[in-house]
DNA sequence: TATGAATGAGAGTTCATTCAT
DNA sequence: TATGAATGAACTCTCATTCAT
């Protein structure tokens, strides 16, 4: 059929549009995480994404707005990721194993969110208010682990009294280290945090913590 | 004596020399920290410092440089805290706790730090590379731990696989968090990392994670 | 047809960028020749030229690359000017005659060309090696002067030794210092070289002192 | 004698003022040469000369009074040499040839000289108009000449008509230029001014082209 | 939508000069 | 005389933002 063939024009125009908008948010993900808020450049991110720095104005508004569309466009993409783990199929152990794994491994693999997230931290939160959204973005995650502590307690494998925001909290807490403070770490302490060795070994002890950690007495 | 009791004059002259010096280094401590290195500014920290701007190439040669004092002086600060922890008057698991508590508190009390290095890991270790002496002033740190740990080993309370550095990066990685992702915790998750309660309880965890992971089995 | 005598918008787009730049450009060899290099300002090229300060960053770059821009725009000017000679047409004498009286006024009429040169041999001729194409724009001076010197010797009427390079030297010497001492040859010898008596004197007498050095024995 | 053993107060005084004066005094003849008025630097001139920048505005009163006093200092040591040429024991001719010889000479050794002057007259002569000694001090140069263009045009060997101010002032363009412009023209036409080989030939070129000049026809 | 030119506020830095000792 | 510290004006340069087309 022609019309399956046709795209409407509203979405040729959207697409278009996409076409640019998006290559500027990508490259200003990767700029701000890059450099941070005040670091960054607006004249960067148009040269870099091939866009005129009017088209940055006129599709995000500001360099404030374009940060604060990049740094909810990073976490989306975090949470999204978060909720592909299929965790339910495990048993507890197996399953928070699985989880604690990949949640380190994802931020190893993106350190420009970790940046994104540091970076914020430094604003002091100053512009991730204006995401309402975040907060609904980021809570399966606690649902997620909640349901795998009260599994895990029910099966008499997990301690009774754990808190899941806690819990999230520790995991995320040995996850991002590795990567937020990788530089300064490797200098300091001759240990590239980077290689793929030193990586998995320090997976295997993360892992190891969390688990001794939940394990019932 | 009288003589004793007055200055000599080299000592006032130093003494003076030190006060505008230490101040802008003080109030660049916090700018940095606050900011970061590029949204920092020379003449905010000249202004807090009543001291003129000239004054700061005077004495640091310029921004960078500036940072650079800033970032050394903050270190020094935390490891000396850190060396008057007297853990090795208590047997390994108290020592360690003590350890683990004062390393927490230490990261809540000086948010300056934390931010500190924030930035320096978004400059990509680019800043701390020029100082040296950051090798030897951190590397106490480790040896601290390692005989806390032997002592452990050798007591059958701690397991015997235990790596000091290894350790040491989870201690750290649990004390830093809850600082530097303060805002973007509090916010997500509406759980207030400031407040007394929070704080405490937390440390409470991470201690308790720290202690059941090194714990013989 | 009217089509023809509209400026395609190409070239009118061409010819406002012009306007800004030339400007810029106009001003800045008034400014340099002036005052030097580091004596010249920024704020007063922007000022006279009616041009936004950025905009000279915009267009050259930084002080030193309009300075060089400025630099490489007053020779081009010289030697154009200098490549209307037209001495082909006379016989060696005479031609000779007219080509070191034309060179006499047209420093004499372009004393910032003078300036520029001077200021760059204060800088140590730093900055003219950064124009590749000066000397293709040089070079012709001397081709001319030396088939004009072989003219001459070809038939009998200059001495047979002459080397071009060094009587374009001579020629250039007389005609320079006349405007580049100026200020100091007039003050400490009371002979206003800017009057006009004092001027055609002094060229007939470099034309004299040069015509009897070429002249055949 | 005990009184010649003894300098009198007055002369300590004058001694020890004079070796931090003369140094700063020859230092800045260095810098001001090398950089011009407003390139050179109060603190290059404090840190070469050893003393302290106070120094400098408690012996010459500021930069230009400084600048003031380099430039008359230089013209001083100039002329003092030229006046021990002792031409007059010698014919007209070979004097002459000494004279130019001599002056061409002086220059190549003394750039620092002629770049005081060109800076002055980047200055429009400002500040040689501070100095009324310096037709003084300059004269003895025509008086010089003067006689021996006399001498010469006695004896029937120069040219009746000669002007001692117009030949001063060639033969002081042709040994000026070889050093003034020895940058641009060693650049523009690949040929090393400051070689010595091509220096001896030039010499001869320019006393050849003045003895030409005067001589009677 | 897209572009190149333009703007203006403000940032880091320099530098002649002065001051207290 | 001599010094180190301090000052303030001015300078070069940057950068987010807007405008005309």
């Amino acid at each position: 059929m022609t019309t399956k063939a046709r795209k409407p024009k509203a979405a040729i125009a959207k697409a278009e549009e996409d076409g640019t908008r998006d290559k500027i948010l990508n490259v200003a993900i990767q700029e701000f995480s890059r450099y941070g808020l005040s670091g960054a450049r607006i004249d960067a991110i148009a040269a870099e994404s091939g866009a005129n720095k009017g088209m940055i104005y006129y599709y995000f508004g500001g360099k404030d707005d374009l940060y604060v569309a990049a740094l909810e466009e990073s976490y989306r993409r975090f949470r999204q990721i978060e909720s592909e783990f299929h965790i339910d199929d495990l048993p507890p152990v197996p399953a928070l194993r699985r989880l604690v794994s990949a949640t380190f491994d994802y931020h190893a693999v993106h350190p420009e969110f970790i940046r994104m997230v540091m970076s914020e931290n430094i604003n002091q939160g100053e512009y991730i208010r204006k995401i309402p959204e975040l907060q609904a973005i980021n809570r399966p995650a606690i649902g997620l682990l909640d349901n795998l502590c009260q599994r895990g307690i029910a099966e008499g494998v997990f301690r009774a009294d754990l808190d899941p925001v806690d819990l999230h909290m520790s995991i995320s807490a040995l996850s991002f280290y590795n990567v937020s403070n990788r530089y300064t770490f490797s200098y300091i302490f001759d240990r590239d945090l980077a290689s793929k060795k030193v990586h998995e070994a320090r997976r295997e002890s993360v892992i190891d913590m969390i688990l001794r950690y939940v394990r019932a007495p």
